[in-house]
DNA sequence: CTTATGACTGAAATTGAAAATTGGTCAGTT
DNA sequence: AACTGACCAATTTTCAATTTCAGTCATAAG
């Protein structure tokens, strides 16, 4: 039933799922489902819960705090990429927000971003406390974290043909956050 | 002639500024224009032209390479947001982009983005043979570092109740870009 | 009784054809 | 020679008819 409900978000996306859909792909009348969620947009929800627990599990798998802050920031960002590349749904999703700018959809891809940005202000603050990097105010440093992210994984191939490799990106993401661009 | 069609792309954008409409503030007639310029598009290209160059005459009167490269940096990004904020042409082509995805507009937003990295790519390889920043990539640094100004500037504003203040974004800039969160 | 169902409903989205708009032309006017 | 606006083809807008769909509920099954 959530399996059902899963599957149709993935292939279609919120727009495209219908009720009667997720009712035929689970073997069950249409009415039934109202018997388990309130509306398409409860059980969307519940299912992104899932989405989302499991980011947290990852985030909670990858991080160390034996290991210095940036291997950690990049070990997560990694496996997140990763993660959101093979996950249907958040494709799916991505795509969505892109092509119809679906409210549900947006709404979603925005509360993925956030627990990302949970985490990485989470962590941020910690460092901080470890003294392991400067003060600064954690949710604008996170957030900054993420748009850099953002723009070497992802926007710099929109305009550029030769995408970066994963150890450029790596170093150019050492070179601003850790170390600063100004001559030693 | 040029000022009745800058007045009316400024007014109403690309998509909702006619010929007619052209022709009627130029007090021609619709012919007319079509004598001095090949297409609609055409017409607009010599009006971002001159926007364009302003901004260049802008960048050219900011720029002082007796001072430190950040400095300049600031005062020329500062100056540019202001021209964008108060060029009416500017702010009417982002809100076509942002609403109809005009092509049209958003080929010119982006030459005019083209543009700033142009500038700010020229000016960080001149900072590096300089040797006042580090060894790096101009061409990825500039665009990490407009990016950065992006998000600090308006990006951050849409999530956040609460606007940075220039003294904020700047000490951010700072810290990111010339001293690094590691400590000392 | 409880649980499941699919025909049904009103609201919203989609469609398609007619009407309106508009970039560009050019025969005629000045 | 310079200018013009009626005109044309193509695109865009409009809007009513049709279809789709989330959610309901009377009925059936267990």
């Amino acid at each position: 039933m959530l399996g059902a409900a899963a599957q149709s978000f993935s292939l279609f996306g919120y727009k495209a799922t219908t009720m009667e859909q997720v009712a035929k792909i689970a073997n069950v009348g249409k009415g039934t489902i109202y018997t388990f969620f309130d509306t398409k947009e409860q059980l969307f929800d519940e299912i992104l819960h899932g989405v989302i627990s499991e980011m947290k599990t990852i985030i909670e798998r990858e991080v160390d705090h034996r290991k210095p802050f940036f291997d950690n920031l990049f070990r997560v960002l990694d496996s997140l990429l990763e993660f959101r590349g093979e996950h249907e749904l958040l494709i799916k999703l991505s795509q969505e927000v892109r092509d119809f700018g679906t409210p549900q959809s947006q709404e979603a891809m925005s509360r993925v971003e956030g627990v990302i940005l949970g985490y990485m202000e989470k962590e941020v603050r910690f460092a901080v406390e470890q003294h392991e990097i400067r003060e600064c105010d954690p949710s604008v440093v996170a957030f900054l974290m993420l748009k850099m992210y953002v723009a070497l994984t992802s926007e710099w191939n929109k305009q550029h043909q030769e995408t970066l490799t994963k150890a450029e990106i790596r170093q150019h993401f050492r070179l601003f956050l850790e170390e600063g661009l100004s001559v030693k």
